[in-house]
DNA sequence: CAGTGTGAAATCCTTCACAGCA
DNA sequence: TGCTGTGAAGGATTTCACACTG
């Protein structure tokens, strides 16, 4: 059995994604806004960075950017942020920059934020709730609609106008909403069978709080994030810098202040 | 066959680290754990995917596994877990599989679950409670050690047996505690300034939480975990569904539940 | 000119395939 | 015999560098 999707993990991330077909064999001809091909996993990762970018610079004002400075405020390199728009189409105007509004929303249709998803979570606990909490999503076009757990004490309460249902309503509540993305926040031990009954009901995404593994069907996209994995690969980081005192920056060389203008997504190898 | 890939940020991902400089030329032997040198980004990523799976399967019992029987466990390929082991050293035994006990104690050695991390959280909004109250983080050789926030209806609370700090003391809470770690689950107007000021009193890594690149100095480490990102990589997957018949896979008929919903298929374009 | 768009080179990562050992 | 450890092949991503255009 391996015809599942499961986790890669990211360069530097905690995080890991099923994603699209390559593209060899008989790529299935992709619907989409614009060039639906193949655009790079790793540039679809970028493309909410990119736009909450944008989103920072259009409420200062600016209507027009260049790649550099789009590039600097998204922490990426000039180059990677040309060639991952590169990948959507020509949106530019070579010797000026980009129209901020028209990139918001040419990024936007891409990848998605012209819906308005449905979302629900299940798994009310601490993490949970505070993902019903969260402002962040419906600013993005994310709207939780529905609420689930199983303890007796958190069933009927209400979340932010939302009244937690019973896990045994799943199905129901799932085909009520019209929700296609779930976020589970369950305790480790419950998030499989969760994900299970989602998918049977019609749950094509899931965002998986919970620290384990899940196994599910090809066609589901699975994104994990772990926080207790976050923090052991800072620690690594931070044991490495337990030696290597030495190689002070301060004085030697160009005094140029040194900062770390790109975060590539994954890193150049961590060295002695 | 779903291509299981990685994911950008890394960033993809959501998630993103700023790593060291690197290699200081005539950089001297560190002395650290196993092999120091060079492990890849992405290999530290999933060793603590490793450390789980392992500490599930010693929960059963088991006490001897093989690449693939572990490979299976954390979701990758047996392939890839032998080659990323092998960055580590050679701690399995040709013709029967790797010690259980041994294996986690040697990668755990290598992320640094040695040591007893302490970490301090600023900002106890919704998520950064439900931070402080994460129970993962304590399994995982971290400690929260302080919590700072700046609202004064929030000061002087008690979360987890910890009282919560006022900003103005940052400085000296940091050195109080000891921590090198901290977490920023502030609003997204605050963060920059949070960094500057952790980075100043002596953090070396930090996990952000809020919806902003940080810029910091080039030796400190930061990951970055955006929640509405990651749900927007999902919405991306969601919208490429839309279309496309479901080319199931696994043999078993069709059973899926096609969903209708949103997105009346647009354009159709046939590539390469 | 300034700054985009993009082949091509350089890196990094994953998968293969198999030699070699317990 | 079974499974690890690893060079080498194959992909994917990032970086370069520069032709090209408003």
């Amino acid at each position: 059995m391996a015809s599942q999707t499961r986790a890669g993990t990211l360069p530097g991330s905690g995080v890991a994604a099923a994603v699209l077909p390559a593209a060899p064999l008989g790529s299935p001809p992709a619907a989409s806004p614009a060039a639906a091909k193949g655009i790079p996993a790793a540039t679809v990762a970028r493309l909410p960075v990119y736009l909450r970018a944008l989103a920072g610079v259009a409420a200062r004002g600016v209507d027009t950017i260049s790649s550099g400075a789009l590039a600097e405020a998204a922490g990426v390199s000039s180059a990677q942020l040309r060639k991952d728009l590169s990948y959507l189409g020509s949106y530019g105007t070579r010797g000026v920059g980009y129209d901020v509004e028209y990139l918001r929303f040419q990024i936007g249709r891409e990848v998605g934020s012209a819906h308005d998803w449905p979302v629900i979570i299940v798994g009310l606990g601490n993490l949970g709730t505070a993902l019903a909490n969260y402002s962040g999503f419906s600013s993005r076009g994310f709207r939780v609609v529905a609420l689930v757990d199983s303890a007796p004490e958190l069933v009927g309460r209400q979340i932010h106008g939302l009244t937690i249902g019973d896990i045994a309503d799943l199905e129901r509540l799932v085909a009520d909403s019209g929700a296609a993305i779930a976020v589970i926040a369950t305790p480790a031990e419950a998030a499989q069978a969760v994900a299970d009954r989602l998918v049977e009901c019609g749950i094509t995404s899931i965002l998986n709080f919970a620290p384990v593994v899940l196994t599910v069907d090809g066609a589901v996209t699975v994104r994990k994030v772990d926080l207790g994995q976050e923090l052991q690969i800072l620690a690594y980081h931070e044991q490495r810098k337990a030696d290597e005192p030495a190689a002070g920056r301060i004085g030697i060389g160009p005094a140029g202040p040194r900062r770390i203008d790109r975060e590539p997504a994954s890193n150049r190898r961590i060295v002695s």
